[in-house]
DNA sequence: AACTCTTACGTCCAACGTAAATATT
DNA sequence: AATATTTACGTTGGACGTAAGAGTT
């Protein structure tokens, strides 16, 4: 079956005579019988009959008619959907990111960029909550996110997950221990975010399901200061694997064998109830899918 | 666009290297390459990117590849559909008809079998109200009039329309009147259907809605028999205008011109609201609307 | 070095148009 | 007789595969 068959199809069908269907679509009438013919050998049923010196379609062919109708629309929307993707050479999206967000951006933006360089992303990285306040007070349009939100609100998308894990640097005692004991945790430095942040929920929330309540804590809003700290041995840390991503490759950050952990988030786009998604927002939607698949 | 090309872009988006999915759809790397790239070309936009190594889709892949997905399903469906038709070499349906019928149905029997010899179609003349008895009582599957139904009950599917005419032979005088008034109208012999029929429900309403009362009746409960009856000058006949296409075309019974006439009926194809579809009744259905499509 | 994809090039098939024959009105 | 469709046949373009070259890991 091929596309030229339907199209020849669909003139003789519109124009019912072999003679106005061949001129239709620039061919000649002896082309246009030879489409059909083989259309109705390969199907092995014909689709006309004769009718006065009209061709009119058979059961068959007003059954297959539907779908070749059908397949054609598809075929236009799917040009039309191409088009309008080329079209996007211009335009910008202000998106909002928690923090996990800051090791990734930056490819991000590189890759988007090459299949949209006329587009402009401006990213704005704060917390979770920082950013679904910046959303509701229209400062973004779109904000990523790997924690749970208010659907009465928002509607998101899952883009893809993130892992929250025990973090220490290789050369920690902790860190070459198969098994961890509580004992050993609790004498640990937790270098933990700031209140308002996920990864700072999910933290108190493992403490609360496992009884355990951390004697010494370090508090630090900036993510790069926490990777900072677990580098330099200040203490561990339960953060997204993101942020060391390198550093795990490079054997420099170990990732602690504690119950319960790690943690996978979705990560999601959310967008407000009422924002109409339009071309450039569903590209950067797609786009971010694959991105972090491929991650 | 060609078919072929959209293969090719397929089996590059599964398997992810150009040999593999050259493989798969038996053609050499070198013809999946041209394939990939003169789709690329045509769409003029790249689908693909190398991506280690290994090609994943992009922005505009990913969108153009839900469209190739949908069409490749219906490309599918349309084979499967096809094979049905084919395989409808037996079976049987049951059909009452009102009468209006008798003088088209030996025609669609004959176009029917020419597409589907090997199923039996079994007519029930009578009159609608009979028709519709017999579709509660089983006896008939399909249920063929022109008139009005319990929505309730039963489902229909429009197949065409029915004209009601007041027919008369040409050699009656009435037959010669531009314009008819009351008077002479009030002079004729009304030839009209048994209570029960839509036909003659259609005759009362008129005679009610115009003040009309017919002095003059003759009723008779076979179409054939009023016919004869009219060709004859035994008198005028509100009636479905199929009855006398043929003696319309020699000239032999003429319309005569009356308010509110001529009344055009849609023919239904009703069944019980219970009843499934299969695919003969579908075929039979689609063969009904083009047959009397073509009337 | 091994693997994968692209380019180059010669081959071949399939779709086409012209022209003639046949069918239909 | 005129119009429409099919058959016949020679031509051509384009899709293919093989082989060689270029790019990647």
């Amino acid at each position: 079956m091929d596309y030229k068959q339907l199209e020849a199809f669909e003139a003789l069908l519109k124009y019912g005579t072999y003679s106005k269907a061949a001129k239709a679509i620039y061919i000649s009438q002896p082309a246009m019988t030879v489409r059909i013919q083989s259309l109705e050998k390969f199907l092995d049923i014909p689709l006309f009959k004769r009718n006065g010196h009209k061709y009119t379609l058979t059961v068959a062919g007003t059954v297959f008619s539907n779908y070749v109708r059908d397949i054609f629309n598809l075929h236009k929307e799917s040009l039309q959907a191409i088009n309008e993707l080329k079209g996007l050479t211009s335009g910008s999206l202000r998106i909002g990111a928690s923090s996990f967000s800051t090791y990734v951006i930056h490819s991000m933006i590189k890759n988007f960029k090459e299949s949209f360089p006329g587009v402009h992303l401006s990213f704005y990285i704060t917390n979770t909550t920082s950013a679904i306040q910046d959303l509701i007070d229209n400062k973004i349009e779109l904000a990523i996110i790997a924690s749970s939100y208010d659907a009465n609100q928002f509607k998101a998308i899952v883009i893809g997950y993130d892992t929250l894990i025990w973090a220490a640097a290789s050369d920690m005692p902790i860190s070459n221990c198969q098994q961890i004991t509580r004992e050993e945790l609790e004498k640990q430095c937790f270098i933990i975010r700031e209140p308002g942040s996920n990864t700072r929920m999910q933290f108190d929330n493992w403490c609360n399901q496992n009884g355990f309540y951390p004697k010494n804590c370090l508090v630090m809003s900036q993510t790069e200061a926490i990777r900072r700290a677990v580098m330099n041995n200040l203490g561990i840390s339960l953060i997204s694997s993101y942020i060391f991503s390198d550093e795990i490759d490079n054997r420099k950050i170990k990732i602690i064998n504690v119950s319960d952990i790690p943690i996978e988030r979705p990560i999601s786009i959310v967008m407000s109830k009422n924002y109409s998604e339009d071309t450039l927002t569903q590209a950067f939607i797609i786009f971010a899918k694959s991105y972090f698949k491929c991650k």
